[in-house]
DNA sequence: GTGGAAAGTCAACGCCTGATGAGTTACCTT
DNA sequence: AAGGTAACTCATCAGGCGTTGACTTTCCAC
């Protein structure tokens, strides 16, 4: 039964690949969405990894650079965005709707996006990332993509929609949410992310 | 310029009402609120309140304790969910929407959700009791009083909008839903909230 | 082959955390 | 006036945290 051990006390480095750095990014991407940045320790990450916490520090440096390196969005807004406007603006929320219920329920428990937003709610630097990546990454590209009024302010409407969804189904876990079908959640889902691009809007 | 200062190094009980309790209270709300659970500690909230960390011990017992006594909604479901569906399921979501968006601006930086919120994130207990207040003061309530067919799933799905709204503007501070005007977002939200409410869905 | 760089561990550091217990002062009842 | 109780601080504890530097072993280029 003897597994092969990891790191069983043996001191230098090991022969072969070890793959030591992948698995840090692994642990470390985990910890993150469970216990956010202050809850993830570098010791329970070292040991998710099987590795000694001082190779945590040799590779990444800080708690902080580690941090980053393991953000990243479990979707390309790039490529995902004109996917979703390409056919026009018609159905393009029931679209949206489709690919971000299904990704959610694919990664449950394992959402990197539920690691930033865990993060983002005790550490600023976190809260300041995830700002400027969705004002740069999303709501811009959208911004290009769509052919309406007020593009950003639509686009950041339909991320608070998004970003409700994924709190009250992954993190407080409402029950009629988590049991709900995949077809019930993006029949209600869609007609709203449709409301927020395409419906009129005070301003426009 | 001498200000009366708490707790200048002077040992022993203080003459006349010192209020230290509320103001610890106070402390509390304001750092897990800031900070989330894990953040807050209370050596600071002993220093916002002007106060030994012991005392906070001798008041609450455990930091557990502390963020229990701390923990409050920032309205009260039990008189607010009457008051919006009282006048008819028609016009509930704009009535919701202006309620909501009115409170989340006023009490912006000090919203007690919030900090729950944040708490949630990072402490289970957090988000159980988050859930566990939720499907009983809330959802249930919304249940009795709206008269339609799946009335758990329809406030959960509200519930999921207006916690993305609030993460989205006070957390993550998207710059155009923290630009908008009052109005905007209500025009915005109202109907979502009422398509929750109202409009048919799967398995009605 | 030989030497430098990378991979890896170990032991320890300084710091901050939540918590405790003893000691001091004021209040309230009788 | 006396004594119990509540309010309050002080010094201190044990434990966990991120981080560091020295040391060992393997890999790879010349």
């Amino acid at each position: 039964m003897k597994a092969p051990q990891r790191a069983a006390g043996r001191t230098g480095r090991r022969p072969g690949y070890s793959g030591s750095r992948e698995a840090i990014l692994q642990a470390a991407g985990a910890q993150f969405a469970q216990q956010g940045y202050e809850g993830a320790t570098i010791r329970g990450i070292a040991a998710g990894a099987g590795v000694d916490p001082a190779l945590v520090h040799h590779y990444f440096g800080t708690k902080e650079r580690l941090f980053v390196a393991t953000m990243r969005l479990p979707i390309n807004p790039a490529e995902v965005i004109p996917q979703i406007v390409a056919a026009g603006v018609d159905g393009a929320g029931a679209r949206l709707a489709t690919l971000f219920v299904h990704t959610m329920r694919e990664l449950a428990g394992a959402n990197p996006m539920i690691g930033l937003l865990r993060s983002a709610t005790a550490h600023p630097d976190a809260a300041r990332l995830l700002r400027e990546f969705f004002t740069g990454a999303v709501l811009e590209k959208v911004a290009a993509a769509l052919d309406v009024p007020q593009p950003r302010l639509r686009a950041a409407l339909c991320a608070s929609q998004l970003m409700g969804m994924l709190v009250a189904h992954e993190v407080v876990g409402l029950p009629p949410l988590v049991e709900a079908e995949h077809d019930t959640l993006i029949a209600a889902l869609g007609p709203v992310l449709q409301h927020y691009m395409s419906d009129p809007l005070p301003g426009d």
